[in-house]
DNA sequence: AGTGCGACCTGATCGC
DNA sequence: TGCGATCAGGTCGCAC
């Protein structure tokens, strides 16, 4: 569920509570979180370091340690990172506590298990054997300057699969989830199941448009909380209540009062107009 | 190259 | 009241 949006919530939240604050202690409850290490050397090269930088990559946090090394977090679909009182009691979906200097702890909790920590070094993510797959692979940033129309629109040409999956694979742009490829598909007026190297110019224009909209809105609405996403300091994202597809399945199209649906396209819920997003493409005008 | 599916997990929800 | 089935979705690995 988290995706570019909401880690970049998370981001900029814990960048400004963990700035140069040391980790004093980490206990590691569930060991299989952390993927680069077992619980006690993790926890021995943790302690003592302070943080000093805070990155996103696509859906990956990185967060520079003294020293050079990053902790790097992939939250999946329910984890989360909360900054609290170190007095506050934490439930059992806690499974790794970084204590901090001050009285305060950083705790990693998720609920599905499916998040992973790693630890890694100074060098270049794509050296390193303990790095994820996803991370070396990973695509363009959709909100980097230098990602332009341009190079979207050859990429989208060269391939040939549906729009929907396309977008959501993390190796060609990074940081969609199944939340923005509806509602930049949506915005865009296309058809989630349209192949992508039938796109026209002033198609793929849309789409580019889209999808950087989209992602820059959310963000300064500080993500969307379906269920489980909180950022660094617990609170719940402001955008959910401005999608305009994604979860509306059976509600009127707030552009054209058509019905929207909801399928199943590439295994996952797809939610769209049938007229606005027409499979045909067509000109969805306006 | 692409597609689809199971695996990983728990909790919420629904039908009976 | 409870029980089982189903769904939710990011990523990986595998089969086709």
């Amino acid at each position: 569920m988290p995706e570019l949006p909401e880690i970049e919530t998370i981001r900029r939240s814990l960048e400004d509570v963990l700035e140069d604050v040391r980790i004093t202690s980490v206990r590691v409850e569930l060991p299989k979180q952390v993927a680069t290490h077992d619980p006690c050397e993790f926890a021995g090269r943790l302690e003592g370091k302070r943080f000093v930088s805070f990155d996103r990559r696509g859906k990956y946090l990185v967060l520079g340690l003294e020293g050079g090394s990053r902790l790097v977090v992939h939250l999946r679909m329910t984890g989360q990172l909360l900054y609290t009182d170190a007095d506050e009691p934490a439930d059992k979906h806690v499974h790794v506590v970084f204590g901090l200097e001050g009285g305060h702890e950083l705790r990693y909790r998720d609920v599905r298990q499916f998040g992973r920590l790693y630890l890694l070094e100074d060098s270049p993510f794509a050296e390193q054997e303990a790095a994820p797959k996803g991370l070396k692979n990973l695509g363009r940033e959709p909100l980097d300057p230098d990602w332009s129309e341009a190079a979207f629109c050859e990429e989208l040409r060269s391939h040939r699969s549906m729009l929907k999956s396309l977008l959501l694979r993390q190796d060609v742009v990074c940081g969609l989830g199944n939340i923005y490829v509806d509602e930049a598909l949506f915005r865009a007026g296309l058809h989630p199941e349209r192949a992508a190297d039938t796109l026209s110019a002033s198609e793929c224009r849309r789409l580019y448009h889209a999808v950087r909209d989209v992602l820059e809105e959310a963000i300064d609405y500080r993500g969307t909380t379906f269920s489980d996403f909180r950022d660094g300091r617990g609170e719940t994202g402001g955008f959910r209540e401005r999608l305009k597809a994604y979860g509306r399945g059976g509600e009127p199209c707030p552009r054209c009062g058509t019905e929207l649906q909801k399928t199943r396209v590439a295994g996952r819920g797809t939610h769209y107009c049938p007229r606005c997003q027409c499979p045909d493409g067509g000109s969805s005008g306006s």
